[in-house]
DNA sequence: CGAAACGTTGACCGTTTTCAATTACAGTGG
DNA sequence: CCACTGTAATTGAAAACGGTCAACGTTTCG
């Protein structure tokens, strides 16, 4: 569900991978430094950081173990923001030049690259759609939607609800609201002491407008 | 700012583009069709909807013009929602076939495939980060800041409020209390009626956290 | 010129956040 | 094996905030 590995198809490039290791508030790079290398984030957190002529500071992303960041600085000669460690981390770093390099010779390792883009691109947007949702019951319907699969539609958790919370753009409190509610008119079933959730079948009658 | 045009840079590609016209409520692609074409919205409204087995439904994307949409199917055989047009829509087809082909005769038109793709990554992760924000003072600030260049950071106006207030996820009067607050409390300060707007310096004090 | 969309502000109401408290459980060190 | 600590899950009550409705001036555009 989450970033998954830009260059996971590119056998090359994981062979030569290094792992760095960062404390808390250390940098990983800074605003302008050339980019000589791309990341993914093992353990940890890293927020990438904007900052505004005037010092002022915006956060652009917050990575956790998974994520790939920065891919853009691939296409780009220098980094455009800084990458600060939150808490102690791990990242494996593959050189950009071994990249572009891998790219250029094996060109099915591109369709690998542009893949996994694009289904992030896809994720993303899914879950932009999810938070334009205003009501917490139905943001967290329309997510367990989008896990569910299977008739009846099941989900089976795979993650803290206070993750999800913080996905889904609620507090853990609305959510556990929301499930609740969601529980309690029956558009769901808890089962196996919350290991899975079972949606009831929409009775899908004034329902067909998109 | 918004998804920019994936295939833009592949001209063999923008040459043999066709343009199909929608009626609202018509279908592009259902869920489970084998994948001949990927799209551009040129105008109207269109969006992406998976059905699941019990026919309950989620919204996956809303494309506005300028839009590519379903580029994650260029890699897969099948589309995997439905595309319906909301409004009478103008939509340019490239041939999956031709898109391929171009990309394996000419490898440079990979990498601004890549790079755009990697570039809506980014903007959609920043945009999420945006969306985190509870306060809508500090949504929309945070947003300004985002869009600011130059010292004393300043914003030039391109669009709409009403345009971004759906952007920042708030609704347009939200987003004009937001900025008359910011406003007030010198935060801010509005220019050449409203179409430009400068950042206050942030006295950066007590607020070295990330 | 008139309609439609934009910009702007006020008041009220509903929902979510916040704060607080409690239970349950997993890991840990004695 | 068991207190001990930290996190997850859960629910309640009050406060804050944004959404909705309403109203109005302004700009844009056919």
């Amino acid at each position: 569900m989450t970033a998954p590995d830009i260059w996971a198809d590119v056998p090359i490039l994981t062979a030569k991978s290094r792992i760095r290791h960062l404390e808390a508030g250390e940098m990983l790079f800074h605003q302008g430094d050339p980019v000589l290398f791309m990341f993914q984030l093992k353990t940890g957190r890293l927020r990438l950081v904007r900052f505004l002529e005037d010092g002022a500071s915006v956060v652009l992303h917050v990575a956790r173990p998974g994520d790939t960041f920065a891919e853009a600085s691939a296409f780009s000669a220098v980094y455009h923001c800084d990458a600060v460690a939150d808490l102690a981390s791990e990242i494996e770093a593959v050189s950009k030049a071994d990249f572009l390099a891998a790219l250029t010779t094996d060109p099915t390792a591109f369709l690998g690259i542009a893949q996994a883009l694009a289904g992030q691109v896809r994720d993303l947007r899914a879950r932009a759609e999810l938070r334009g949702i205003r009501s917490a019951v139905e943001r967290v319907l329309a997510w367990l939607r989008m896990q569910a699969s299977g008739n009846p539609p099941t989900v089976r958790m795979r993650r803290t609800w206070t993750e999800i919370a913080a996905e889904l753009g609620l507090t853990r409190e609305a959510t556990y609201r929301a499930l609740a509610e969601l529980s309690r008119t029956g558009r769901i079933v808890r089962q196996r002491g919350g290991e899975a959730i079972r949606l009831a079948t929409t009775s899908l009658s004034p329902e067909t407008r998109g």
